[in-house]
DNA sequence: TATAAAGGTGAATCCGCAC
DNA sequence: AGTGCGGATTCACCTTTAT
């Protein structure tokens, strides 16, 4: 265990505390499965270092609405394409909210997606006094190739990294970034081969980010010690990527299935 | 003078049709001064089959907010950042409809921001309506470095591609761009250098695109003849590209010293 | 080598309101 | 009136890279 305390829970709040669906002996790995909206404030406080976050797209169903921040798809009877991207912007809203008041004020978040959402999660976290420090395109040098041939191929999602509020003094490790980019700061174009294969070896996620990645976010805005969150889990890559790293960890998940997946990568290390 | 009729003002509303700042004398260059949400509604119709944009910022006033579609500047007190943002999005989206109703069924818009306005454009096309076709990274290999090194370099421009609905048959010639891609896809991540010296000879635009990435867009996504549209003209280099290419051309700026500085361009071709 | 980049930070200062 | 504090503004200086 590196620097800080123990995760423990807020003293104030301790009686609601939703229980885990796992905690590692050194109580440095833990998962909640549940709502973020929900289990957030009752675990994180406002003691959170760093976010890493890929929410849902809900690209499948074009009949979903929000409901107390919660996504549920709808009868299409009367139905349109509008109303589901204001249920949308209502749903990154809610989470993002319930983000920005578990990160401690110089804490900073990431939020990973293509263009389906990322254009009201970034206005989401204007909207909402979230300060973004950098867009970072993370360029995949083998995209899937546009069958259609009627765009151009789709080769890139969009990173965005935001601190609490404009004041925030965010935490950037400046020197180790340009050290590991042959002593020239690194721009916001970052090229990382999607993951196949071999880290998908415990099972699948549809937009499963490679660990580099991961491990650059972590190194870049976080040190050993620091509290790292993921609202959605997923194939749990964040948790992984924290672990070697010394971070601490808590991940949140709604699916079972998808802890389950991270609990086993995590045993696998 | 190629494909198409000249420009004509719409039969409907031509007794208001304002007076143009400059008609060329093959009446394919046209520039007209004022404000896009009023200037659109009596010129184009629904007629417009390709449109560029790259937005006013509004970044060196904290308070500002939007009349009637347009952006003011107001007096500080009582005023916050998060009113701004508002504002900023409500400008977005005057001006976005008026763009969309003059865009014909199948035409599309490209508009280029950076992160402080793009998020608020892009979830503003949502809004009403539009179909985003990509989201293009121009990614700038001679971005000016960060001097505070507490980012990473920011080193792009996004560029979205949205057609003006979903049921749109939108343009794309796909061919010619994959043959200027040594044959291979093009991808959503385009390298231009910034323009400098040469390309900024006739006077200075903070936000000036190369004419390169210019001549991209309107080849991709329009054909020769058809009418091309800028609502924010600036330095006028998507004039310049269009005529190249033997496009039509309408371009809109509030700044007479824009327009001059457009035509004394569109002058020395 | 000088310059420019829709810069960024933080200390010093100034101003206005409260006590 | 004088003092104190917080907020807002100003200003000097830091820093990097491509041309």
């Amino acid at each position: 265990m590196v620097g800080k305390a123990k995760i423990s829970p807020r003293e104030d709040s301790a009686a609601e505390l939703p229980a885990a669906h796992f905690i590692s002996d050194d109580g440095n790995f833990i998962l909640y499965k549940g709502d973020a909206l929900e289990v957030l404030p009752k675990i994180a406080g406002a003691s959170v270092d760093l976010i890493f976050a890929d929410p849902p797209y809900f690209l499948s169903n074009d009949g979903v609405t929000c409901q107390s921040g919660r996504m549920v798809s709808v009868n299409k009877g009367g139905w349109d394409r509008l109303k589901s991207v204001a249920a949308m912007h209502e749903f990154n809203r809610a989470w993002l909210a319930a983000c920005r008041a578990a990160l401690n004020p110089n804490g900073t978040i990431w939020v990973s997606g293509t263009r389906h959402v990322i254009y009201s999660v970034g206005f989401a976290m204007q909207e909402l006094g979230f300060k973004l420090l950098n867009d970072i395109t993370w360029e995949k040098p083998n995209p899937p190739p546009n069958l259609s041939c009627r765009y151009f191929t789709h080769s890139t999602e969009t990173i965005l990294w935001a601190a609490r509020e404009t004041k925030s003094k965010h935490k950037f490790n400046y020197k180790l970034m340009r050290a590991n980019n042959g002593d020239r700061q690194m721009k916001s174009v970052w090229q990382f081969t999607a993951p196949s294969g071999v880290e998908k070896q415990h099972g699948a996620h549809p937009t499963q980010k490679p660990l580099a990645l991961l491990s650059r976010i972590i190194e870049a805005s976080s040190d050993a010690g620091d509290l790292v969150l993921d609202p959605f889990v997923g194939s749990g890559s964040t948790g992984i990527a924290a672990t070697r790293l010394k971070r601490r960890f808590i991940g949140i998940d709604t699916a079972a299935e998808f802890l389950d997946l991270a609990l086993t990568r995590y045993q696998a290390e």
